[in-house]
DNA sequence: AGCACGCCGACT
DNA sequence: GTCGGCGTGCTC
């Protein structure tokens, strides 16, 4: 492996900066010169900013300009393979280049010399005295032998007080130390034994070791129905990858699944790997993305924005859940991560490997054309089945208004409670009642800087908007027509299904999991182990009891509203509900009892309902698949949307309407442009927004299109324009 | 992104 | 007469 070219000093030189400006800027290298991909910091008008070395000048600018580059960072160069992946992601999702670099750059104090810590362990000296808190101290250091602790770790191990360590450190025997800060997280052991796998999983389990130790490319969706022990079937593909001595990193779509994985991995392999994600500390998160650089971390665990980590050496990335549409959402740069770790481990020679109970449809197609390798876990582990799923036909049920559990759903609860396992109730609304409405006048509290409707949340007695967040207390009287106590809540949330659970049976222990009820992840985990050990006997939840948590002791799944999902035209509307009610219904009987899901629909007949009744998984994605096929749309089609939002809704429609008519770029390649219209929420902290969107066929050169058709147009003050390739949600 | 420069309304 | 509103433009 050759070195990266190298500039000598004053040399020209283009940098790459974390500022929008949408060029690279020249500059003279630095004292000692620097190589090409190096971490700087160069002037940029009256500041100091950080960048990248990303070549040589382009020239052409005022040379007696031309400023030279402040000081290189201690930090790892950016690898040639990573500059490539970021100039492709941010062609592919049309980003500037500095807003990938941040995404690239993501850790604070990149430019901090590195700081130290002091660190104690044993010495040689001898004391004047012994006594008791010094006993203990030494029997801690020797214990533990050569590692070395923080003077808190050490007395509190010790039952000292930090004196006493540091008396000893005065008589030279305990030593002490300045050490790094950043330190390299513990070797994890892939030689340790895995759970024993039945032949379903060591057989997948070996195609996936192969395909590491090919060392080359490739994407495998691993296909398990929940409960069939994905997770222990690509932990042997990260042992794989750690033996190869290369980097792993394991996506997850949620900070709440975190926990439980370390603790896994911890299992698996001895020690606690990397983590990267919103929760984590600035100092860990400062730490990983060095080490990561350094090879000092050889697994990272995270949320997607670990996908712009400086790996040295990445073999695997395991994107879990991959149909989760948590994986596509602003990071203020618009990419869905299961997309960018299939383009990243192009460029790194890594395998992929999506896993899923219930694979989006892309991956699925992907699979089918044979893009991707597909890898299908057909049986639970142990006696565990799917469970039986069944439609309660809410037109048959006798069931007064404000009031969701039907009869036959409350019976099977029942007969639940009377054999001492836990029935789970769906309901994917969180907060009390969707809408507060007048009875007098028909008038519905919204928000005030939204076109959506303000939710109660009695937990918190207050509205809150789920767009923007804003809350405001329960009025007692309309703001519309001024009517004292006329307003009333309708329809269900999760706090009123809790409410009304408790009064149809008084003496069950009930549990309620909504995201916006636990302040922080430790407190969710605390409760979700608590209720895994049997302290519930009827769980209510959201969206989040879907996702990969495990309770033993449950055996029915009541499915609230199954036709919430269907409602509205979304084209992913039937994936989606197909996804969640099988995620949802597979949470039932993972141990060894039997497990019933009973879906509540006024559409028993609806073919969505009917396909995830009858369980058949390749005949609905097939339909799915030639309905999208016949429309053009994804995966089949590719799709744009742009959304232009301004606090000036005459701005907004005017710049739209003239955008809609100049469409010759687009034309050009044969996409056609739809709209504008208001988008889903027309309105979201004040600013309106109207939407397009851009329909294209598969091989179009969309990205460049969309380039040159947007920079037709001036945008006024004030006025944003975003273009998501590949939307999730358009209606 | 910042931060300057620059052209029009209410103040000592 | 000036202080300051934030609209437009520049940063190697």
């Amino acid at each position: 492996m050759s070195l990266p070219e190298f500039y000598d000093q004053d040399a020209l030189i283009g940098v790459l900066t974390t500022q929008p400006l949408d060029r690279v800027l020249d500059y003279k290298a630095p004292e000692g010169g620097c190589h090409l991909g190096a971490f700087v910091e160069v002037p940029l008008g009256p500041r100091k900013v950080l960048g990248v070395v990303w070549g040589p000048g382009q020239g052409g600018y005022d040379l007696a300009k031309v400023r030279s580059v402040i000081r290189v960072l201690d930090v790892a160069p950016m690898r040639e393979e990573m500059r490539a992946f970021l100039t492709r992601a941010a062609e592919y999702t049309l980003t500037p280049m500095p807003a990938m670099l941040r995404l690239a750059t993501r850790a604070p104090g990149l430019g901090d010399a590195q700081s130290m810590k002091k660190v104690y362990r044993l010495g040689d000296g001898t004391m004047d005295r012994m006594t008791a808190a010094r006993t203990r101290v030494l029997a801690v250091l020797e214990e533990y032998g050569g590692l070395s602790f923080t003077l808190g770790e050490l007395a509190e191990m010790a039952g000292v007080s930090p004196s006493v360590v540091k008396g000893m450190v005065a008589q030279g025997a305990v030593s002490e130390q300045d050490t790094p800060r950043n330190t390299p997280y513990p070797r994890l052991d892939p030689t340790l034994p895995g759970l024993e796998l039945t032949d379903d999983q060591a057989e997948g389990a070996n195609q996936l070791c192969a395909g590491v130790a090919g060392g080359t490319y490739g994407t495998t969706l691993l296909k398990g129905v929940t409960g069939s022990g994905k997770t222990e079937v690509y932990l042997e593909a990260v042992a794989e990858c750690l033996t190869q001595g290369r980097q792993a990193l394991v996506l997850l779509p949620e900070i709440a699944l975190t926990a439980e994985f370390l603790t896994r991995v911890e299992k698996r392999f001895g020690a606690r790997p990397a983590e990267w994600h919103s929760g984590v500390t600035m100092t860990e998160r400062r730490r990983c993305w060095k080490m990561v650089g350094q090879g000092g971390a050889q697994l990272v665990v995270g949320a997607r924005s670990a996908l712009f980590l400086p790996f040295r050496d990445l073999g695997l990335i395991v994107v879990d859940e991959e149909h989760d549409t948590s994986y596509k959402q602003e990071d203020g740069v618009l990419y869905s991560a299961r997309d960018m770790a299939v383009l990243r481990a192009t460029f790194c020679a890594a395998q992929v490997v999506l896993a899923s109970a219930t694979p989006s449809l892309e991956s699925w197609a992907n699979a089918q054309a044979g893009k991707y390798t597909r890898i299908d876990l057909t049986s639970r582990v142990g006696a565990a089945e799917m469970p039986q799923m069944r439609a309660i036909d809410m037109r048959a049920e006798d069931l007064p208004g404000n009031r969701w559990v039907s009869p036959t759903l409350q019976a099977a609860i029942t007969d639940r409670i009377a054999r001492g396992e836990q029935a789970l109730l769906f309901i994917n609304r969180r907060g009390y009642a969707p809408v507060t409405i007048c009875r007098a006048c028909g008038h519905q509290i919204g928000c005030d800087h939204c076109d959506a409707r303000m939710v109660e949340h009695r937990f918190q007695k207050r509205l809150v908007c789920h767009q923007c967040g804003e809350t405001k207390p329960i009025p007692t009287t309309c703001p519309s027509c001024e009517a004292e106590d006329r307003l009333a809540p309708v329809g269900p949330g999760v706090e009123r299904l809790a409410e009304e659970v408790q009064a149809l049976f008084p003496e069950a222990r009930m549990a309620v999991l909504s995201s916006d009820l636990f302040g922080s992840a430790r407190a969710l985990k605390a409760q979700i182990e608590a209720i895994a050990g049997g302290e519930a006997d009827i769980i209510i939840g959201t969206q989040l009891v879907a996702k990969g948590h495990n309770f033993p002791l449950l055996t029915l799944v009541g499915v609230i509203d199954a036709d919430l999902g269907l409602q509205g035209s979304d084209l992913r509307a039937a994936e989606r509900t197909f996804q969640l009610m099988r995620q949802v219904a597979g949470r039932a009987g993972r141990a060894e009892r039997k497990g019933t899901a009973l879906l509540q629909t006024f559409q028993p007949d609806h073919p969505v309902i009917r396909a995830i009744l009858s369980g058949d998984e390749e005949g609905f994605w097939q339909a799915e698949a030639a309905e999208r096929q016949a429309a053009g749309v994804p995966p089949y089609g590719r799709m744009a949307g742009i959304v232009l939002s301004s606090p000036d809704i005459q701005a907004v429609f005017d710049l739209a309407g003239e955008m809609a008519r100049r469409d010759d770029p687009l034309r050009a390649i044969g996409a056609q442009v739809f709209g504008p219209a208001p988008a889903p929420i027309a309105r979201i902290r004040g600013r309106h927004r109207v939407r397009l969107l851009v329909k294209a066929d598969k091989t179009a050169p969309l990205q460049a299109a969309l380039a040159r058709w947007a920079a037709q147009f001036k945008l006024p003050a004030n006025l944003r324009l975003q273009i998501d390739i590949d939307p999730q949600s358009f209606y």
